[in-house]
RNA sequence: AGGCGGGUAGCUCAGCAGGGAGAGCGCCACGCUUACACCGUGGAUGUCACAGGUUCGAGUCCUGUUCCGCCUACCA
């Protein structure tokens, strides 16, 4: 047998490397396009090409690789298909930075050039992030990595763009959507974040057209009163009843503009009228629809005032402001203003203030699409685990606007439509047309505009299979079985992958969806690099392991919380790793002379601890199995550990160091070696998923036969393990050594000093049981005399536990502390007066004897027994005690 | 404004089917016992946010209050 060689502490670097590379020589990741296994599929929720590994992505990916490396071992035809997004936005950013550098702009390069740039600057750090993943033991079947620009998922993204609009889902329009100045493009609703900012609420002067007076309008943007083609008031607004349809002066610019009524103004706030632009409002926007408004635009895409801004063209947004307010002010149609908190929304990439614009954009109409969606999950196609996201997920379905899926960038999907400039025709189509296909001409301008680098990720589920080829691969695989992805992309991406799930393959793309919680700092605050609280995943990597790290995010996983990242936690589980690592090199020592499982042993020559380890082994491997079925990460995380370090180590380890230590039996020996042998193996195994570094290295060294644990069979529960009456007879045990080890500390009694004791137990079946254990006892407890006799009397100088009927003294002649001894009893008897008086009371009420049920009256009958007896014992111990610490007279 | 989640030991959190509260870390005491001091043994610690209600019995179910976090929407 293997022979222990294994150094003191265990040392990740250099075997994470190894075992990875040794997995993927052997080809381990790969999935099988066809199989007479079961499959088992994944998508990788796509990193952005731009992207470093940060806690987010390492948590979502352990998890997927802890339930993948699961299926797999049982025995699933597993695939996790990964892959990264082009990102549109994010990419030409970093690309355009670098440009910067070299003081070129894009326009500068010319579109072609510059997507050959980012292609280039794709090819050189693209693979960072995948790297990164690699270090973190991911799973993934490498051979079938995608890139939402790869040439089959844009063919797929053209044919869906097609599909949708020749079902009549897609149009263009013009029409107000969310413009970021700076990147110079429109962006999607959920790509605006809104922050509270300090601003002023300005109140400006209209002055009617006929007769005096003014209506008097109040806004935070005081420079959009250049686009104001109205006025609007409430309907049922008193004040302002009889002014409807008359006109007032728009200050400054001097246009008529009339006073409309509008139930979307409210009587209460301000003075009840609203200046209304449509150009730059998105309230604006639907009340100009509403009422056939003009929409005059004032701003060009940097935001800069237009020419319809008469005297202010050419000033920036903001610079317009301070001067329309001054002039404002000095035509004295300034009212006032007061300082206001209001909303302000940025983009999401480059926190730009978004300026609401209308223009013409391409989008998809949206409500037929969700309500297919929606009833997919309300039929339970798909799951949203925990449930509580169902009901978000359906609220934003329920009230979900037209998706806006152009942008004006250039990396990105071109969208496939083209115009001839001959006769005005549009074709959209799959291929790139040659000519007209109404008047001939054979020149033909292709859509300037990109899609959203969502709609690409949409089809990720299955134009990563294939699609729209039929490939086996899609057949074996869609719809997936598991999406793992955080809460925070639920509508970005979940939602939408649903939807073009169904309208394509007219299926759903996956069975579950778990969604997990996001990883903040240890204050409970959002990583940011601004805030400086962000822990490098790879930093943590380095400094305690992979397995360490991976076992913290996936013990801290509880269902819908965040999870809070300290270091100190993942430093804790590095030293389970240590302990596992340990237990091993101790296993090895003695497993030298163990011939392996060859030998059959009989379940008679196991020792009690040899069946109570199994029967606690089988317990966890259950418990482990059900809480990964359900996605329970922590909790099966928990058992493990539990069973590992507490049960394993702790009690099993130390319980058979005299039987291996070889004074016994040969054959018991042997047995005992056995069952070491296998439950280390099987812990392991357990393990794998969450530690699959050091488990892999650990089998290495313990099996020898060449095979790996990455594709060993996962454990199963087994009835015929289970043994209560082993694990009763060990509750016993390990009940009096705990009291022998009690007093021992209470008594503050050195633990190498070997104290003798007397135990007395009445109760034949216990004495059996006790006597059985004597030698376990003897050794755990560390004593040198033990006698086992029925009800005997107390000696004199002794220390008394109590468990039940059962009283454990430790004869203590010469080191007894009687008040020590006192105090520790009365405490004792403390806790169990208490409990006394609660079972007696409840035994006593008549409505807990009439109306509780039959198994919870026994079992408080059975405590009250059990408490009753140890009152009584303690009491007897106690008077004894008085009597002695009691000052006499002789 | 609406929706969701949360307030449990000093800290971070479990507690999934109502039957007298758990873990890890930290803390205190004793120990270098031949796997591990990244260790072992023992110990201390809780008006389960607050107030009502249902129930024989509530951390767990219901109602209200309060504080915190998030999401969605946004009244100029």
């Amino acid at each position: 047998m293997a022979e222990s060689s294994l150094s003191k502490v265990y040392e990740p670097r250099e075997t994470e490397a190894k075992w990875y590379q040794y997995w993927l020589d052997r080809g381990f990741f790969r999935a099988e396009d066809t199989s007479s296994k079961k499959p088992f599929s994944i998508v990788i929720p796509p990193p952005n090409v731009t992207g470093m590994l940060h806690m987010g992505h390492a948590l979502n990916n352990t998890l997927q690789d802890v339930i993948i490396r699961y299926k797999r071992m049982q025995g699933f035809n597993a695939l996790w298909m990964p892959g990264t997004d082009h990102a549109g936005i994010a990419t030409q950013n970093v690309v355009e930075q670098e440009l910067a550098k070299e003081g070129v702009t894009r326009h500068d390069l010319g579109r072609e050039k510059f997507i050959e740039r980012v292609w280039e600057w794709k090819k050189k750090y693209g693979g960072v992030i995948t790297n990164q993943l690699k270090r973190l033991g991911c799973s993934c079947d490498w051979s079938r990595e995608c890139f939402t620009m790869d040439e089959n998922l844009s063919r797929a993204v053209r044919e869906v763009f097609v599909r949708l609009y020749n079902g009549g889902l897609i149009y263009q329009g013009d029409y107000i959507v969310n413009w970021c100045p700076r990147c110079h493009t429109a962006i999607s609703d959920l790509e605006v974040e809104y922050k509270e900012e300090q601003g002023f609420l300005w109140h400006i002067r209209y002055p009617y057209v006929e007769g005096n007076g003014e209506i008097v309008v109040a806004t935070t943007r005081p420079e959009t009163m250049l686009g104001d083609t109205a006025v609007a008031v409430n309907p049922d607004d008193a004040r302002h009843k009889d002014k409807v349809g008359q006109s007032v002066i728009l200050p400054l610019i001097n246009r008529k503009i009339p006073v409309i009524a509008d139930h979307y103004v409210s009587v209460e706030f301000g003075s009840g009228a609203v200046k209304i632009t449509p150009a730059h409002d998105t309230n604006d926007f639907a009340v100009a629809e509403r009422h056939g408004l003009e929409i005059i635009k004032i701003m060009d895409g940097s935001a800069v005032i237009n020419e319809n801004g008469g005297v202010y063209r050419g000033q920036d947004r903001y610079v317009c402001r301070e001067n329309v307010v001054r002039d404002l002010e000095s035509g004295g149609y300034l009212v006032g203003r007061e300082p206001y908190v209001h909303n302000v929304g940025q983009c999401y990439r480059c926190k730009s203030h978004i300026e609401p614009m209308v223009s013409r954009q391409w989008f998809v109409k949206i409500k037929p699409l969700a309500k297919t969606a929606t009833a997919a999950v309300v039929k339970g196609k798909t799951r949203i685990l925990p449930p509580m996201w169902e009901g978000t997920y359906f609220e934003w379905m329920n009230n979900i606007r037209d998706w806006c899926i152009s942008r004006q960038i250039w990396w990105g999907h071109r969208i496939p439509v083209w115009y001839c400039d001959n006769c005005g025709q549009m074709i959209v189509s799959t291929v790139d047309p040659d000519s007209c296909s109404e008047c001939g001409n054979n020149k033909l301008r292709q859509e300037e505009d990109v899609l959203d680098t969502w709609f690409s990720s949409a089809l990720w589920p299955f134009s990563t299979l294939g699609w729209p080829d039929k490939t086996p691969a899609l057949k074996t695989f869609y719809p997936t079985s598991l999406l793992v992805t955080g809460f925070d992309i639920l509508f970005f991406w979940v939602a939408r992958m649903m939807m073009m799930g169904l309208y394509t393959m007219k299926d759903v793309p996956f069975r579950d969806v778990y969604l997990h919680a996001l990883v903040r700092d240890e204050k409970g605050e959002k990583m940011s690099k601004s805030k400086g609280n962000i822990i490098d995943p790879i930093e943590m990597i380095d400094k305690y392991g992979t397995d360490a790290f991976r076992f913290t995010l996936a013990a801290f996983t509880a269902q819908g919380r965040d999870v809070k990242m300290s270091e100190e936690r993942i430093e804790g589980y590095k030293y389970f790793v240590n302990k596992i690592w340990n237990a091993t090199r101790f296993s090895l020592m003695n497993l030298e002379d163990y011939p392996g499982e060859r030998v059959s042993v009989g379940r008679n020559e196991e020792s009690l601890p040899d069946r109570w380890i199994r029967h606690q082994l089988n317990r966890t491997v259950n418990e482990v199995v059900k809480s990964l079925d359900e996605y329970r990460f922590n909790e099966a995380a928990a058992a493990v550990y539990q069973f590992v370090w507490h049960e394993f180590c702790d009690w099993y380890l130390e319980l058979i160091k005299p039987t291996l230590y070889g004074k016994g039996d040969p054959a018991q020996r042997q047995a005992t070696q056995q069952t070491l042998f296998t439950v280390l193996k099987i812990s392991i195994k357990l393990l794998h998923p969450f530690m699959p570094f050091v488990t892999e290295e650990i089998w290495q060294t313990l099996i020898r036969d060449g095979s790996s644990i990455m594709v060993s069979d996962f454990p199963a529960g087994d009835d015929s393990l289970q043994d209560l009456q082993a694990e009763k007879q060990m509750r016993v045990v390990m009940d009096v050594v705990t009291s022998v080890r009690n007093i021992r500390g209470e008594m503050n009694i050195a633990p190498s000093k070997k104290l003798r004791a007397v135990i007395s137990v009445p109760e034949e079946e216990l004495r059996a049981i006790v006597t059985t254990g004597k030698d376990h006892i003897v050794n755990l407890a560390n004593l040198e005399a033990l006698d086992i006799g029925g009800k005997m009397e107390e000696p004199k100088d002794a220390a008394t536990g109590v468990i039940g009927s059962i009283r454990v003294f430790v004869l203590l002649e010469g080191m007894m502390d009687v008040a020590g001894e006192l105090a520790r009893l009365e405490k004792e008897m403390g806790r169990v007066t208490k409990d006394l008086t609660f079972v007696s009371k409840k035994l006593a009420n008549r409505d807990f004897m009439a109306k509780a049920s039959k198994t919870v009256i026994e079992k408080e009958e059975e405590k009250f027994r059990a408490v009753k007896e140890k009152h009584v014992v303690l009491d007897a111990a106690l008077k004894k005690l008085r009597e002695m610490s009691a000052p006499h007279h002789a």
